[in-house]
DNA sequence: ATTATCATTGAGACCGGTCTCAAGCAATAA
DNA sequence: TTATTGCTTGAGACCGGTCTCAATGATAAT
């Protein structure tokens, strides 16, 4: 490593100690602003503290009280701004109670998001919030639990690990989506996701280990058999994970025989890729193709029509998650929570009846 | 504060040492991966390790070592897209590298800032990358260097402050982006920034305290110059703070008598919200108005038309700016380097000759 | 066989705080 | 006046690592 700076030495409460001629152990309770010290002695003290610029090591200071102020943040991807939102919901929560927030980025990768955990516990992070890629592997999620260090789950549940969790009512809000689109005349529906599987083919839930996303398509299908939708018309697309591979699967679906009249997209940052590829190929949203997408993203309000969205409150979701974890930080000891915070949908312009004629036969 | 967790024992190397039989010196070696040792010995201390379970305590390592592994940044507001992809920038190369980040917010208010630092300076970061929100007040900045801290500046410099920066070519990029409009015909055009000042009356351009900001109004005045615009053609529109700022200083630029027949928006988020008011007044882009701004946010490629952007190369410039804090880091010794990343314009549809007849007459 | 050299290992100080416990001292009670 | 109580202050251990330096034993050189 060979570094250069020869440790940069800064000023201690014994330095101050000595300036202001009281024992390390006066200065610190002074410093330290605990213990009990007389007027002019802390006067002094802190005259001396001024004097020198004193500027306590929080490091040496977390050393001992077993606290580091930090809260560590474990989040899928930081450039979707449903993440973005939440993580500001966080900081800002944090910082008003006295916590600094570390963020790490998994990419949806269970491998980056042990190495991140590792790391947080690492540095000693008081408490994590996580939200985890996948359910199946979570035995570095269970550590933190047992090392005692307070977890709450982010905008996906665990089914069977019993921790503080903040999520949406996703199967909800993914049905009320489908059913718009049901109700509007819509037989043919297709629901794309970034959740991957070998194959990308769609055959049950049992794939799907991201909560989130299996109670969304629960909700999808549950409106879909509602509305009596054949099984072979609800469309489940995986494995939009970049931007190539959703134009991709836009197109495939664009291309069949019977193309879906209406497509759900799982996230903002799909719904974004599916518009473009929409768009060049000149299919019109939303005389020929209706779209709804999850979260309120920005650009969902300004495109010619506007995007109907499932609006997600990403930032309070921040906030509540935040608040969970301080409570528990603070000492507060409870069984595991889970709360669901409610989803809106606003309609845009971006639904509308399907024109197609000859629409496919249904069950019934 | 009443914590109940009765602080977390974890497993230390002396805990390691006394399983596997030798000295904590020893096990303390191979577990910090330091010094010589026996292979034998090695594989007794590794094998107590696992045995244990020990995770090192990053804390006490840096509390001797004097280096934390943690970079400390802080962004004006990271819910802007731009700072999003800088922050993944700087957050991906410092990974790779081993260090981790801490994210703070200035909201763009000096004390926010300074708060900010002053924390990270506590929590004894190896190293800071900044956005200034202004140039008056640099006290804490000087103050980091002066510690023996490197600190790089990003997408702002500081005249009078000699230290690693790395910004884009604002001043011409913006001069381009104007020669745009002026070669299309326009001769009134508008600045919209979100930089403050009392009155939000633009005088001249010793009130800008913010460079990137103060060097985009020189190459828009300089292109507007150059082409004979009247001064009192050049819209210079300081104080689009807030959504609500934006639209009510678009809605009066636009309710003028002789509005502008073109704006250029100081950031993407600035440009969003001309957009949506523009919209609603039934103005015509680019028939009626036309628009370009700085950043190429995700929602500019989906309007119709699309908007022409200065792309800023947000991701870049983490990554360059993290190279340049981690050279530092590792003890690389040179004068402080100035970086700017070239920009492009990438023309879209939202730029076109304004149909106004009657066009302002021109100085020559 | 004796001494010098080298590779390992162990003992203990140190980083900069917090915190326990005992000592010092003044004020109050007996 | 002496004992008791309470408030301040100081000494020093401790947190969990790193790191210096001396001690040890083995090997090589004379």
């Amino acid at each position: 490593m060979n570094s250069s700076n020869p440790r940069i030495h800064s000023v201690t409460v014994a330095d101050v100690a000595r300036e202001a001629g009281v024992s390390k152990a006066t200065a610190a309770r002074v410093l330290g602003n605990y213990g009990v010290v007389s007027a002019k002695i802390r006067g002094d003290v802190l005259a001396a503290a001024k004097q020198l610029d004193y500027r306590p090591n929080e490091l040496a200071r977390s050393m001992t009280t077993g606290r580091s102020g930090i809260i560590g943040v474990v989040v899928g991807d930081i450039e979707n701004s449903f993440f973005g939102y939440a993580v500001r919901g966080i900081s800002d929560t944090a910082r008003s109670a006295g916590f600094n927030v570390i963020l790490a980025n998994s990419s949806e990768q269970i491998e980056m998001e042990k190495a991140a955990v590792r790391v947080l516990i690492g540095k000693r992070v008081d408490g994590l919030i996580v939200t985890p890629s996948e359910s199946r592997d979570i035995s570095h999620l269970r550590e933190i639990h047992r090392s005692g260090r307070p977890l709450v789950l982010l905008d996906r549940a665990l089914p069977d690990f019993d921790v503080d969790t903040v999520t949406v009512d996703d199967s909800k809000a993914a049905q009320r989506a489908t059913e718009i689109l049901t109700a509007c005349g819509h037989r043919r529906i297709a629901y794309i996701t970034a959740v991957d599987f070998a194959g990308h083919e769609y055959k049950d839930l049992g794939q799907i280990y991201t909560s989130s996303v299996r109670e969304r398509i629960e909700g999808f299908m549950t409106a879909c058999d509602i509305a009596g939708l054949l099984p072979s018309d609800r469309l489940i697309m995986l494995g939009a994970t970049t931007p190539q591979a959703t134009a991709d699967i836009t197109d495939k679906l664009l291309s069949r025989s019977n193309p879906p009249t209406a497509i759900i997209a799982s996230d903002s940052v799909i719904a974004l890729e599916i518009f473009k590829v929409v768009r060049q190929r000149g299919v019109r949203i939303p005389e020929d193709l209706s779209l709804i997408t999850f979260h309120d993203a920005d650009w969902t309000t300004v495109t010619s029509p506007p995007i109907t969205v499932v609006d997600q409150p990403a930032y309070i979701l921040g906030q509540t998650v935040a608040e969970l974890l301080i409570r528990r930080l603070k000492g507060e000891a409870r069984p595991p929570e889970r709360i669901i915070v409610p989803t809106s949908i606003i309609e845009r312009g971006s639904v509308a009846p399907p024109l197609d004629q000859d629409k496919p036969r249904t069950r019934s």
